[in-house]
DNA sequence: TTCCCCACCCATTGG
DNA sequence: GGGTGGGGAA
């Protein structure tokens, strides 16, 4: 039994599912349904105007939220109560949801031998990117000393998401540094091409030139698509766009879904001007515009909107919602980033300690990684259990990315990111002149790696290049093992292979022998095993292909449980879809957010006030504002200043945890906050102020964090140092003593 | 050639 | 506070 797609929708997202012909957009601020209306248009065309399924292409930002809406139109299992918006029959029918990268990928495996790219490309990640432009560095004579890498990568990265290949590179060059950048993006490209490797902008562009290239192919897709709809369509770049274009120039059944508001991901060429070009090239385009929010208090939605209106240049879109006023935002100055941590990790006690809310319930969000060990550590210490999105993310784990290359090998062997990633490693005697012996050769051939390791076992060649004859049977060695597993990659199953793997490179003794994080690193590979198991029901070299390119495209928020009952830590960013009943952002600091890189530039700024949105707007019931008066910052302590998008919370919605406490007395003149200078030799008598720090006899140091007079004593926090978390005391009776 | 230690640089945000 | 890369010793 299905639902009806129509059921359950307000006026606008009706309008929004029923308007299938021609191009559509849709403006969606937070919490207005978004998912919802997508699956219901998908479930709408299939039911009620007799689409068939594989007729339809969804693409999204993330390959979770490609399982969300597959989940929402099929049910998640067969066990699935709720009753889905299809028949769980036309589940195999080649609906296409999936990311831009996936979908690319899919196109290029597939018909990328039109544009001389073999079926066994691999996909390189960022890191991979660098080493081999490190090579092109090298070998074009660019200092990398001079001219980071990095960089580099993201003038080149930027070229190509804005699909300028060399030539049009070369015809825009402008000054000497773009001129270095374009000798090391035309080694890059040959290198890249030689090892059979394509690049993240790569499966875009590469796809964008097929299509536009190759009518056959491109007729080919055009009529096996009928509709196509893009998600987070602020987020999308030049190129995704052009492909979208590309892909629905016949029907123009093209819909796209997003919010300007929350256009986060400029930094990585992502154009919210998208949304205006779409406009323009779509001028007979229907806008709906969904504004009812399910997800925030009206509360939220306030400062929220407060917020943002600061920001120049955009479409109003004033979100509403049925729901009540709710709970004010809670703002709170700690001492530093571990009263901060302390603060969070004791209110998310407090909530879940009854019924009202689980663990599952909480996300603590942050601008960097880094802010993230504090947290990780106050949550440790109380046994609070946690999920951490991203941060040392486990496919770049070192042990992991090694595994992965032998695979690659295994599949490409011309892979020479991954050749020289593990062919020394286990070490095995191929030290680095040998590599540089066997560099020169492959760069003089002009041939991979692989390819110099084949001509020295055909010929004598070994003697001319000068590489004695141990060198040279470590490397025969090394050929032949990539060899083998290349073999036995199409007679065993994919698990058997890793396992195979593991043991003939000698990676398994190698680990072993990793006194400290052996046992660690060992259960990584466990893991890495389980995550192949996935792909055990395809067969041999396509189970490979299938994992090696999953490996490559799987997000940290892909890995993100839901329902769970675990606080969630996660950046900004990634929180960017997400929901959670009560949001805690902490370091609300300049320097953080807006981030010190992006303060020189006003619209840096301002995509740092839309990420603030972005956050506060995740939230269903509660908001934190969390900032610290001094951080850590390496090591060193740092005094910071409060965000400038605080002040853009109205006051009104606003309050703060100590005057929460004592209603009736407010605080005496004077900002809370250390700023204070203070008083010498105050000795242990005399008002304590915040910031004072104090001895008590149970609980040892501490740092008062609130000091209120109250009509006969006055009430202190105290947070103690040694583990004894944040008290609450009155003077008179608390036996504390002021130190210096 | 390998291994270990120290210096150095660092860290936005991520498919 | 931490990871990496280079240089020096075995």
């Amino acid at each position: 039994m299905s639902t009806h797609p129509l059921d359950d929708l307000n006026p606008k997202q009706r309008e929004a599912v029923e308007t299938v012909d021609g191009p559509l957009l849709i403006v969606a601020g937070p919490g207005s349904g978004k998912t919802r209306v997508i699956t219901h248009r998908i479930a709408y065309l299939v039911t009620a105007c007799g689409v068939a399924p594989y007729r339809i292409a969804a693409v999204t930002f993330t390959n979770k939220a490609a399982r969300e809406m597959q989940a929402r139109l099929f049910g998640r299992s067969e066990e699935d109560t709720a009753s889905p918006l299809l028949d769980r029959a036309m589940r195999d029918q080649g609906l296409a949801v999936s990311t831009f990268h996936s979908f690319c990928a899919r196109v290029l495996r597939r018909d990328g031998e039109s544009l001389g790219l073999d079926r066994s490309f691999v996909i390189y990640d960022d890191s991979d990117q660098i080493g081999l432009l490190e090579r092109a560095m090298k070998e074009v004579e660019v200092d990398p000393k001079s001219y980071s890498p990095r960089a580099v990568q993201s003038s080149i990265s930027s070229a190509k998401s804005r699909l300028i290949g060399v030539d049009g590179f070369r015809a825009r060059v402008e000054n000497y540094a773009d001129e270095v950048a374009l000798r090391v993006y035309e080694r890059y490209e040959s290198l890249k091409s030689l090892a059979g490797a394509v690049d993240f902008d790569d499966l875009l562009m590469k796809t964008y030139l097929l299509l536009r290239d190759f009518p056959d192919v491109s007729d080919r897709y055009r009529s096996r698509y009928d509709y196509f709809m893009i998600d987070e369509f602020q987020d999308t770049n030049a190129a995704q766009y052009a492909i979208a274009r590309q892909l629905s120039e016949t029907h123009r059944n093209i819909c796209v879904v997003g919010d300007p508001d929350q256009s986060i991901y400029s930094w990585r060429n992502a154009d919210a001007g998208n949304i205006l070009g779409f406009q323009n090239d779509y001028p007979e385009a229907k806008v709906v515009v969904l504004d009812e929010s399910y997800r925030s208090t009206q509360t939220i939605l306030d400062a929220a909107r407060s917020v943002i209106s600061a920001n120049t240049g955009r479409i109003p879109n004033d979100l509403w919602t049925s729901k009540g006023a709710g709970e004010p935002i809670c703002v709170f100055e700690g001492y530093d980033d571990q009263e901060e941590a302390r603060f969070v990790l004791g209110e998310i006690e407090n909530l879940t300690g009854g019924r009202r809310y689980g663990l599952g319930d909480v996300a603590v969000m942050y601008r960097v990684n880094a802010q993230s060990r504090v947290l990780e550590e106050e949550c440790l210490r109380r046994g609070i259990p946690y999920q951490l999105v991203g941060g040392q993310k486990f496919y770049s784990r070192q042990e992991i990315k090694d595994l992965t290359a032998y695979l690659r090998l295994t599949a490409n062997p011309h892979d020479d990111v991954s050749m020289s990633r593990v062919i020394n490693t286990p070490t095995r005697g191929i030290g680095q002149r040998t590599r540089d012996a066997i560099a020169r050769l492959a760069r003089d051939t002009g041939s991979s790696t692989y390819g110099a390791l084949e001509s020295l076992q055909s010929s004598a060649a070994g003697r001319t290049v000068g590489l004695g004859s141990k060198a040279l049977r470590a490397l025969a060695a090394f050929k032949s093992l990539i060899d083998h597993l290349a073999d036995e990659s199409g007679r065993l199953d994919l698990i058997d292979l890793i396992k195979l793997t593991i043991e003939r490179s000698g990676y398994e003794r190698h680990l072993r022998q990793d006194e400290e994080r052996g046992d660690e690193r060992l259960e990584n590979v466990q893991e890495y095993l389980a995550a192949a198991r996935e792909f055990a029901d395809l067969d041999g070299r396509e189970a490979l292909a299938a994992f090696l390119e999953n490996v490559s495209l799987v997000s940290d928020v892909d890995e993100l449980e839901e329902k769970t009952e675990r606080v969630t830590l996660i950046t900004l960013h990634q929180a960017k879809g997400l929901e959670f009943p009560v949001v805690f952002m902490v370091g609300m600091e300049e320097g953080l957010l807006p981030h010190a890189r992006s303060m020189e530039d006003p619209a840096a700024v301002e995509e740092e006030r839309r990420l603030f949105y972005v956050g506060i707007t995740r939230a269903g019931e509660r908001v934190y504002l969390l900032r610290a008066f001094r951080r850590t910052l390496w090591g060193r302590y740092e005094t910071r200043i409060p965000s400038r998008f605080l002040v853009d919370v109205p006051r009104e919605l606003i309050v703060s945890p100590d005057r929460r406490a004592s209603d009736r007395a407010p605080r005496p003149a004077g900002r809370r906050g250390p700023a204070r200078p203070r008083e010498p030799n105050a000795g242990d008598t005399g008002q304590l102020r915040t910031g004072d720090k104090v001895r008590h006899d149970l609980f040892g140091d501490g740092i008062v964090t609130s000091a209120k007079p109250s009509t006969t004593d006055v009430e202190l926090t105290v947070a103690f140092t040694e583990g004894h978390g944040v008290k609450r005391l009155l003077q008179s009776f608390a036996p504390l003593k002021k130190v210096n």
